[in-house]
DNA sequence: TTTCTAGAATGACAGAGTGTATCGTAAAAT
DNA sequence: ATTTTACGATACACTCTGTCATTCTAGAAA
């Protein structure tokens, strides 16, 4: 019987694809990646295992349509910061702050399973909504090299990717004030030569 | 009918064991990682499937193996480069070099299922292998700062940390000049402050 | 209110993969 | 020569998969 039923068609249709999503993040993060089955997703989600079928295709789906939900999240957390003013200098040290943050994830397997879905032989698709993160931090790399803030020896492109890789270490890292040091050492990268 | 038959025992066992870590990783970079089975692992490693068994008890062991396997080659190489001399801060950006073209991976597939298995819900034991190239790093690194060539505002432990990740951004990087300058960021990260 | 219909949910089925156990054979070790 | 070991093959019971035809219900039309 399915449990979950709202008003509207639409509306129900849309909590059960919230509920298929999360399902499934708790069933990777219980038994790992390998292990999770249509079967279990469906079961979890409260829905029969064929109408599993009528909203995802297979696994690798599910776990695609899982990621861009965590980076539609994350890019809208980084996006509130940005409208903040303040000197460049200062709102990069925030957002760096929060992508770390963001990183090291309340549960571990947020940032895991989000690199992890790139290699799901997933290819274009993945990639293309992690460069959205990308272009966010080249984007402000660039305001800050325009005050003279940057080193100028390297492109605002490249340095994004060095920041994004560097504060992932943030997930390694078990204290708050750790963390502030990693923000504080990548930054340290990016100051002008001297 | 068993191709492969060396003189004995041991060193076929031993020969059949690496097939089935090529064969797994091949299949693994052709169809993703999800779709892989111990039924087509067995065929082309040439064994029967339940031969397989007696080998692997399921695929995470056999990518688990793989994973120890690609790090053991790792330490090995970066472990030559650690025998020659120099002072410190020449060998500390020599290490890594070496570990951003290893990141940076001849075939893509090289770090990234390596980021992967740590997800795979192996805990301990793959972290621990990871470990042991942080623990190179950690050494290095502190090496240098007793020759003054590091900040001493944050620990060595963690610097490796930074390292480690700042550095596996060489596999978005797509020329060789890009991951030499991705290092001398890097290494300006690690500089005493002014 | 009653009827109608798009589409949501389901049970059932065939095919594939899994893990284990057994057996006969051939090579290695003693 | 005899024992030990590893192999391939086969078979079994089980789970997972993907796709039917069918039933049921929400929301619109009469």
């Amino acid at each position: 019987m399915p449990k979950l039923w709202n008003e509207t068609i639409a509306s129900h249709r849309h909590t059960v694809h919230e509920a298929i999503l999360t399902a499934t993040a708790e069933l990777v993060s219980e038994h790992g990646l390998l292990s999770v089955t249509m079967s279990q997703i469906a079961e979890r989600s409260g829905i029969g295992r064929a109408t599993l079928y009528k909203y995802f295709p297979d696994i690798e789906a599910i776990l695609r349509a899982w990621h861009e939900r965590q980076i539609a999240c994350h890019l809208h957390q980084l996006g509130e910061l940005r409208e903040r003013g303040g000197p460049p200098g200062e709102r990069l040290q925030v957002m760096l702050e929060a992508y770390a943050r963001i990183s090291s994830g309340r549960f571990s397997h947020d940032h895991a399973v989000l690199e992890l879905a790139a290699v799901l032989h997933t290819g274009a698709h993945v990639v293309e909504a992690e460069q959205q993160v990308h272009d966010l931090f080249k984007e402000l790399l660039t305001e800050v090299a325009e005050v003279g803030g940057l080193r100028d020896d390297v492109a605002p492109d490249e340095l994004a990717t060095y920041c994004l890789h560097a504060l992932s270490a943030a997930r390694s890292l078990h204290s708050e004030s750790a963390v502030r040091r990693l923000v504080m050492v990548t930054i340290a990268g990016l100051r002008p030569a001297r």
